[in-house]
DNA sequence: ATGTATCGCGCC
DNA sequence: AAAGGGCGCGATACAT
């Protein structure tokens, strides 16, 4: 075999999608421990790559330039990535040298080239001597200088010089990070994840601006009524977090005959959980409540159709990019992000009808049950914990009777247990290695009795508690390894809660994976997100009976997975409603909400007084 | 002008 | 001794 080391230079990165030949500017590469060559004939390495007896290398080469490639110029990349023939150094320095969450100390939220880009790794890995300033910031300073990427001239010396250096880099970084199996793999699927990136996800354009055009309606007014009423400045997007526009409210609240709320470092508190207590505790005072109201309206107006439009590009639609940077290996959906996009508030939801299937096509969404618990099922093996799990079992009402006994429920009803929602507070609480002062205040119970929650369970399930105290010890060596052999970093410190929580997610990340990497051929291209434990695709609408049978067969695995000698665990997942738009596909979960429904937002008048479609248009509260 | 820190909204 | 995990994105204040 022969190792291709290689780098491109091209316009602007974002328009990657859009990307047409030349675009493509500069390619810089070399084989085995040969001469770095430069060159604006592209075909030439195209040519070379194609060659079944070479393995391409380079940093994030598998989400950049070879779909660059493969995309201009005709690159067979699934092949590629099929016979191992791709190692992305980015990829294979994450798995040798896990990051840390991105809340932890040191660490900026979200980017994470500061330590995996080429520079940043290079220093660390091969010591400051081998890199000669940034590549980056030159490159930068040029586009700058001469008006973009893409108008820097192809033979400018400094272009040239650190093209060649990138590809110094990443031979050199190649020979020090050991790629492994679960590497390999994770190869396969970030490129078929990166579909989703390749193919885009319909934005409803028209309805995104109509929404814009009546929020900026609703916000003006209610800016207004502050002006008036507590003299708010009318500055700025959000004037009621502006320093002025806080003082404002600081005097509106005394004149509604309250002490101002405060968060714990002493700020003027404005969340809705705290404007909602407020509201209770004042019932009488309709001053105060008329202010906490508009507030409360205030700030839960979402940016999220002008995200959504910011980030449609000219064809119409989305191209988000997909990383597995998160410290447990989730997957991230960002510009826009797709993975916070309304769902489980009724106010929120609808976000979801801005996204569309193509022309043609139904959207079809598929979700792993319970798949957190599963995977910790898998590793911990606790026989009683496992067996709530089997098909046919719902995990919530079975914790129900483990932790508060059968009374009042009957299994044979086919009903849930009446503390089914009190039981999902305690194992999702106990999943995240919460306290009994915690559970008292999620849950809203006493401190006694979340104190005798957490003991039940740990006594009912004595092998899972075990588990956990394993796991924490274990995590003082700060890298944990999960089933599947994805590595992940624990903040120090942070043993006791991390430890389990990012065993249970990692494991549950590459069960999902599992599912992906075993998807037919032809549902590739119909894969439009990954939302954690959910699967959305764009569908032929005559091929949805087909894709959702295609889908469950390659998610489930209802005899169970285990390792060796394990108890299996059963995998299980489920399918939503076929949908217009992603909204629609779960008009049946919330049956409650009749505007999730696009049939029901098509119609014009609606008699549900809390419909928040219809609602909207004819009043501005 | 640009980046960081902080908060606040949301999701799993 | 006690301990709710992971994220994205927008807005403002502030430092550079």
């Amino acid at each position: 075999m022969r190792l291709v080391f290689l780098d491109l230079e091209t316009a602007d990165a974002d328009r990657l999608y859009f990307f047409e030949r030349e675009d493509i500017r500069l390619a810089g590469y070399a084989v085995d421990d040969g001469p770095v060559v430069t060159t604006t004939d592209i075909e030439s390495l195209v040519a070379l790559l194609s060659e079944p007896d070479v393995i391409a290398v380079g940093h994030n080469i598998l989400s950049f330039d070879l779909p660059a490639l493969a995309r201009c110029y005709g690159l067979d990349l699934d092949a590629m990535v099929a016979r191992d023939r791709v190692i992305d150094t980015l990829l294979v320095a994450r798995q040798v040298d896990p990051p840390l969450s991105s809340n932890a100390d040191g660490r900026v939220d979200g980017r994470d080239l500061g330590r995996y880009g080429l520079d940043a790794l290079s220093k660390r890995v091969l010591g400051e001597g081998k890199v000669s300033g940034d590549g980056g910031s030159v490159l930068e300073a040029m586009a700058a200088e001469y008006g973009g990427y893409d108008k820097i001239p192809v033979d400018h010396p400094d272009y040239v010089r650190y093209l060649v250096q990138d590809v110094e880099l990443v031979r050199a970084l190649s020979e020090v990070l050991v790629v492994d199996r679960y590497v390999m793999r994770e190869h396969r699927v970030l490129h078929w994840l990166n579909r989703i990136s390749e193919h885009g996800f319909r934005v409803d354009v028209d309805l995104a601006r109509r929404w814009i055009a009546e929020q900026t309606v609703r916000v003006e007014a209610r800016k207004r009524d502050l002006h008036e009423r507590y003299g708010l400045p009318l500055e700025g997007k959000a004037p009621q977090r502006s320093t002025a526009g806080i003082k404002a409210l600081e005097r509106a609240f005394a004149d509604c005959g309250v002490e101002p709320p405060r968060t714990a470092k002493g700020n003027l508190a404005t969340g809705k959980g705290v404007l909602a207590e407020l509201i209770d505790a004042h019932l009488d005072n309709t001053a105060l409540i008329e202010l906490c109201r508009t507030l409360l309206a205030l700030n839960g107006e979402r940016s999220v159709p002008q995200t959504i439009l910011d980030h449609t590009g000219p064809d119409g639609r989305v191209h988000p990019s997909v990383d597995a940077r998160q410290a447990t290996g989730r997957i991230s959906l960002t510009r826009p992000g797709l993975t916070v996009m309304g769902k489980r508030d009724r106010a929120n939801i609808c976000e979801r009808a801005l996204l569309l299937p193509d022309e043609g096509h139904r959207l079809l969404c598929v979700d792993l049950s319970t798949i957190d618990g599963r995977a910790v099922g898998m590793h911990c093996q606790d026989p009683d914990y496992i067996a709530m799990f089997a098909p046919g079992k719902d995990l919530h009402d079975e914790m129900a009777a483990a932790v508060f006994g059968e009374d009042g429920w009957d299994r044979a009803l086919g009903e849930h247990h009446p503390r089914r929602g009190e039981a999902k507070a305690v194992s999702h609480a106990t999943n995240y290695g919460m306290g009994a002062a915690g559970l008292s205040v999620y849950a809203g119970i006493g401190e006694d009795e979340a104190k005798q929650q957490l003991a039940t369970l740990a006594a009912k399930f004595p092998r899972l508690a075990a588990w956990k105290d394993w796991i924490r010890e274990q995590a003082r060596s700060q890298v944990l390894t999960t089933i599947h052999g994805r590595r992940v970093r624990i903040q120090p410190g942070k043993e006791y809660t991390q430890g389990p929580a990012f065993m249970g997610q990692g494991i549950a990340r590459d069960l999902m994976m599992q599912g992906v990497l075993a998807l037919p051929e032809w549902l590739l291209p119909c894969l439009r997100a990954v939302v954690h434990d959910e699967l959305v695709f764009s569908i032929p609408a005559d091929r949805i009976d087909e894709g959702r049978e295609a889908v469950l067969d390659a998610l489930q695995f209802p005899e169970g997975v285990a390792l060796p000698n394990n108890i299996p665990v059963p995998i299980l997942a489920e399918a939503g409603d076929v949908g217009r738009d992603w909204a629609d596909c779960y008009r049946s979960e919330k049956r409650g909400w009749p505007e999730v429904a696009r049939a029901h937002r098509e119609t014009t008048t609606c008699d549900d007084p809390g419909c928040t479609w219809h609602r909207t248009e004819t009043t501005n509260k």
